[in-house]
DNA sequence: GTTGCACTTGCAAATGCGTGTCAATTTGCT
DNA sequence: AGCAAATTGACACGCATTTGCAAGTGCAAC
């Protein structure tokens, strides 16, 4: 459990060792990044971005998530809306649950699913090199217990 | 296994009953469609549909596919090229395993994921509506067996 | 079989999300 | 400071899909 700023310098040090250069406009859409406990889109990025530097471009967004994802530092998702989403890569790998009635994403990671994956995969002539996995839920009335899986 | 003609008109009465017209166009989509194996997306559809008559837009396979996925007849599934692709709802519910190399799709279903998915969302207190299952792979070189799972 | 009208269609233009282009600016190195 | 290369903002473009609208069509009622 890093803490924010942490997190941010981790991710400018990965950078610059790959040999790309540190701008205000690239350290600002980390640190927001870094502090988003959501899974925001990249509109949502950048209004969140905006609010502290009004001189950034969308397009920088667009740019900036592509370098991340081609570096591995950061992960797209795209649910069922048909849009982007970005989240960091320095945590351990998980799937998401959906609430289908506030769009909330539940993170979470079975160990006997992803190995029944693979199992699947292989039963079928296949080598898994990834996967998707959604699941599209809402809560239960009964004995309502919805606070697990924080974020 | 139902033959092609008995799938299209069990289409037909079931889009009668629902109140909606029969038109030449849609005639021909839903042919075309209940005889393909694949899982064609919106243009490929267009393409084999034209192969039949000159005088239908892409527009209307949209608008059909639309109607339809809305009654039920058809899923609509979105892999990772962004596309949408359809298929018949006819058949039992199943996952998708995508071939990387060559983008063939094959159908598996597997009751123990499907029972773990309900399970991890009721552990996170919700109720599982439905899900998204995508394994992407490459085939296994050793021993080859990957002629399973026609389609 | 003709009629009437709501439902459909084709076409072109519009969306929505994301990428490409390019002149102007900024970064990192010396 | 001085410069080459990387980066940026603004905007044009691309692609899949949707929509507005005038013209065409299915089908229930005569």
């Amino acid at each position: 459990m890093q803490s924010k700023n942490a997190r941010t310098l981790s991710f400018e040090t990965a950078l610059r060792a790959a040999g790309i250069r540190m701008t205000r406009q690239r350290r600002t859409i980390l640190e927001v990044l870094a502090e988003s406990e959501a899974h925001p889109d990249a509109n949502q990025l950048f209004r969140d971005v905006l609010a502290r530097d009004t001189s950034i471009s969308l397009s920088t967004v667009y740019r900036t998530m592509r370098i991340l994802e081609e570096r591995g530092a950061i992960q797209r998702h795209i649910f069922d809306d048909g849009r982007a989403r970005f989240e960091h890569s320095d945590r351990e790998h998980h799937d998401h649950l959906i609430d289908i009635e506030t769009g909330r994403v539940i993170e979470f990671r079975s160990e006997k699913i992803e190995q029944l994956q693979a199992e699947i995969a292989a039963e079928l002539g296949y080598e898994l090199v990834r996967h998707r996995l959604e699941l599209y839920g809402v809560p239960k009335k009964s004995g309502a217990r919805a606070s697990r899986g924080r974020k």
